[in-house]
DNA sequence: AAGTGGTCTAGACCACCAA
DNA sequence: TGGTGGTCTAGACCACTTA
């Protein structure tokens, strides 16, 4: 850990660190809800003061890689129901409730991606895709219609998986069966006129403004892992961005 | 500082440091801009050690209340035209490029307040407002109709400022003029349907989707200092809205 | 050369948790 | 009771800025 050479490669000693443990975070040397080892034992391991690998859990900490416990020890974030809805959904009632839909699964198939889905899942020409189309309502009525597209390649099964079976929380799904690892999202936000699908599925006239939500979905190395498109309602709703 | 009775208004000494701080800074003791003492000064002034400051001033600077520059000193955040533009500018046009639009104001007048207003800026019943409408472009095609409110109390004289005269980043003359710091916005945002006046103003035929970004910007205190709604095309731009 | 923030270290003590 | 993270301290050295 004492590479003392004037490289181009300043960096500090426990930026290093945290790359270290980010490495196997996403090599899965250490894989979501995992116990990390205590900090003296990382420092030891690593050759560094316990206080440099704090200063990178402290980091790992506020991009939500690691959760601490006082008195447990640290753990690898995993995509509880509290994180899918606190922080990967920003959707909430008027009245500033929030909370997660329900979702009934549509359809679920593989395909050959078009131009657009390879370009933003950065697959090959030939790359295949997985499909899947719901609607997600809020006290039984209908407000979000959504499709979720991902590498046929990545999640190889996901296509045979009964449609019932899908958690509403699906990252977490990703987590467990697939190995993939959701750490962060770009969503870009328009006002578009519903087309005669959202309007069927939406219940409301073609035409009518409804937000679209385009999110891309990274991993640790900072690969697409999902694209998804959302149409939604908000008359009864609201997207919330908080700045700074 | 040494407050060691186990009230039950147990806050780590950091945190103690920091409250005082930002009172600092909530009183204009220290203004945007300014300078303020050396770790080692904040240190001995407190009684505290140089890394307690210095934590304190790590989650000051995590907040952007303060920035640090290394060899000169640690500065109070002011709303540069980058700060407009990355923090509080959310459009973006398809492409990915982001600039701020021009703006042209198309009136500044006083009223008493409606019941939303004043719901929204904590006024009395008898509050009265100052309502700013314009329109923003981007390369002289208008994309944005908007209106701007605040309290005809905080911001006495505004309504006399020569329309021409307002900054297209208004937060700086907030700052300038009015001692009033914008630290923090939530924005929520819906499609609706544009209006006649959007229709108007935005070169559309009214009923076109519209994306609408209700904003309540708030100060130190956590006190709303201005409520905000803009109306945005977003046909060749959207809002971009970063999870994690 | 002097002063600032940035990094790294080492150790003490506390609060919390589980066995 | 022992181990964990949380806080606080004290000091050394480095990198950057200004004069």
């Amino acid at each position: 850990m004492n590479d003392s050479q004037p490289s181009p490669n300043f960096q500090p000693l426990y930026r290093q660190v945290k790359q270290v443990l980010m490495q196997r975070l996403a090599t899965h040397h250490w894989k979501p809800g995992d116990l990390l080892p205590s900090e003296p034992c990382l420092a030891e391991e690593l050759g560094v003061s316990p206080g440099t690998v704090r200063k990178a859990l402290d980091e790992m900490t506020a991009q939500n890689l690691v959760v601490r416990r006082q008195g447990k020890g640290t753990y690898v974030t995993t995509h509880s129901p509290h994180r899918a809805l606190f922080h990967f959904f920003h959707i909430e009632r008027d009245d500033g409730a929030r909370e997660l839909p329900d979702s009934t699964v549509l359809s679920i198939r593989q395909a050959a991606g078009n131009r657009n889905e390879r370009k933003n899942l950065a697959l090959p020409s030939s790359g295949k895709v997985i499909r899947i189309k719901r609607v997600r309502a809020f006290d039984g009525i209908p407000a979000i219609f959504e499709e979720i597209v991902v590498s046929a390649k990545r999640f190889t099964g996901l296509d045979k998986y009964p449609a019932d079976d899908l958690p509403n929380t699906i990252y977490r799904l990703y987590e467990e069966k697939f190995r993939v690892v959701v750490t962060r999202a770009e969503e870009r936000i328009r006002a578009i006129a519903a087309d005669r699908t959202d309007a069927k599925y939406l219940n409301i006239p073609a035409g009518s403004p409804v937000l679209e939500i385009d999110r891309l979905a990274f991993g640790h190395e900072n690969d697409v892992i999902e694209w998804r498109v959302s149409r939604c309602l908000t008359t009864e709703h609201y997207y919330l961005s908080e700045l700074d």
